[in-house]
DNA sequence: ATTAATAGCGGCA
DNA sequence: TGCCGCTATTAAT
């Protein structure tokens, strides 16, 4: 089901980030220096200070992602178990894949669980980041390489 | 309609 | 150490 969508520009200490929203939820997070790839109009947000949060997320501080809703509904069903699942790991921990599709459902789906998180369109509010590989590398992003490094290092992890 | 390719892991030789 | 199979989904054949 595709909704109108629309989009805000959010500078951080990190660059400027462009969030794509609809009324029901968030739908896409866009990084410094790329584009939303479907069309969209400038709006504001109906939640209060999503730019706030941004800026306090970016510059280390603890930020409860949670109270936004994320519009999850056009992924397939267990990328969405994935998704949701990844979602509920706490600021500041991470787990593996395997866990990650244990929890939602499939334990031996961690591949599976792979292509969700390469799926995800929503990093930083769905922490993909936390997901890090059994060995303690961080595992693949989809994304500019350095990232996932970037956001668990912000988050205090210490690496392997 | 089938097959290949994925952001990995644990078992077994 | 190296090989194997495994799971869900998409893209290519």
């Amino acid at each position: 089901m595709m909704r109108d969508l629309f989009q805000v520009r959010i500078e951080t200490p990190r660059g400027v980030f462009a969030v794509i929203f609809h009324a029901a939820g968030i739908y896409r997070i866009c990084f410094p220096g790329t584009a939303p790839p479907e069309p969209c109009r400038e709006g504001r947000p109906p939640w209060l200070d999503l730019a706030g949060d941004f800026e306090r997320y970016f510059r280390g501080e603890r930020v409860e992602w949670e109270r936004y809703p994320v519009d999850l509904e056009s992924y397939p069903p267990f990328q969405r178990r994935v998704l949701e699942a990844v979602r509920a790991i706490p600021f500041g921990a991470v787990c593996t894949y395997r866990e990650a599709a244990a929890r939602a459902g499939s334990l031996r789906a961690w591949r599976a669980a792979g292509q969700a998180l390469k799926a995800n369109r929503t990093p930083v509010l769905v922490p993909c980041h936390r997901v890090i590989s059994a060995a303690g590398a961080p595992g693949g992003w989809s994304g500019a390489p350095g990232w996932k490094e970037y956001l668990l290092k912000l988050e205090g992890w210490s690496g392997s």
